[in-house]
DNA sequence: CAGATATGTTAACGGTGATAACATTAAGTT
DNA sequence: AACTTAATGTTATCACCGTTAACATATCTG
């Protein structure tokens, strides 16, 4: 090595570039970052980025996966001191949702983003453990608890569950959700949802 | 006039450019468009429409204002020949809603993105009569006849109500609302939100 | 030690949003 | 009708972007 203090290679820059670019995502508060950026975060050209992924999508679709480690680690957190599948439980992992989406604005703006890669990232939804088979478990055990007879349709009910806190998230996130009503509270909102989804089946 | 059949100015490059916008994002299915590929389309140099527009957002917020007509026409034509304030009613604007979400997929998506201007448009959807107000109408006019004690709820049921057809539409439109359940159905699941929505005050 | 391979570099290209400087037409005043 | 002025076009140009090409250097393998 000579008197240089940076080596030539780096040695681990594709990780070095998605955690750069994560930070200057959070750091900027949007997913509208540049190559240049990365690479000038990092300490090396733009076009050494190409060695490591195809195109800036697939930075971005890295940085989509420490998205889902983020939004897991909030959901962990939520349930750590709470009984799994009851109400308080539901309450919980919706509230951590809704609160990923404001606290975390542009990661969960790239989230779901649409970057053509539908398929790649249905696939890796469902391969790993991600937040919806927790709710999917947690309404599974309530609905065993509190209605055995509607047991069978908690994979219906999960869904619909998701669909209401991701509206909920993405009109907050947009912030339109208090548009109409100035008084809107996401989380109240939500709780007021699951309880009359969970209610429906009386 | 010279010989020439097109004359120096245009005479209503404002309003064409917004409709060639409208159209090129129609035709390639994305609101991922060029100041230069309008322009061409109009026939006209890219830097002409700088004349009307300060930047290429005003442009899209301008489009943005005609998925809003393209919207309300979808719910007035749903809900020509029903009577209002009944369960059908209801179901027909929520059906409206996700059947524009998929119909017209780049206008949908371009109608929620964030460009920053959201005092602007939450201010313009306040103004004019938007689709939520139409639900809120309809959503009171249903309490008032079959729950009058829970009529002043209304709002909060229609902005229960919007967040989940939005979260169903928006899942949908990434391609994700199967991702867990195959055989979810988006009009399906509305349907059984919205009835446990309104029976949740009982 | 000698390729071969991996991983950096600078130079360059086409395309983008945007501005500047200039040209032409339309509108208003007398 | 003629002159002035404002509106609205044009081309030339800029900085920046994603990306590729051509080249340089470090590491790995036989």
């Amino acid at each position: 090595m000579n008197q240089s203090m940076t080596p030539y290679h780096h040695g681990d820059l594709r990780n070095c570039a998605i955690i750069a670019a994560a930070e200057l995502i959070e750091s900027i508060g949007s997913y509208d970052i540049t190559i240049a950026q990365v690479a000038k975060r990092v300490g090396v050209s733009a076009p050494a980025l190409y060695r490591h992924f195809t195109d800036k999508d697939a930075l971005l679709t890295a940085v989509r996966e420490l998205t889902h480690l983020g939004i897991m680690d909030y959901i962990t957190r939520a349930q750590a001191d709470i009984e799994h599948g009851t109400l308080a439980h539901l309450d919980a992992l919706g509230s951590a949702y809704l609160r990923y989406a404001t606290d975390k604005k542009a990661f969960f703006g790239l989230m779901w983003e649409d970057h053509g890669d539908t398929e790649s990232r249905r696939a890796e939804a469902r391969a790993k453990r991600t937040g919806f088979q927790v709710l999917h478990e947690a309404i599974e055990l309530y609905l065993k608890r509190h209605k055995p007879e509607s047991a069978g349709d908690s994979l219906k009910t999960a869904t619909l569950m998701w669909s209401t806190a991701h509206g909920i998230a993405t009109l907050q996130h947009n912030r339109m959700l208090d548009t109409f009503d100035e008084d809107a509270d996401a989380d109240t909102l939500l709780r007021t949802a699951t309880r009359a989804i969970l209610r429906s089946k009386d």
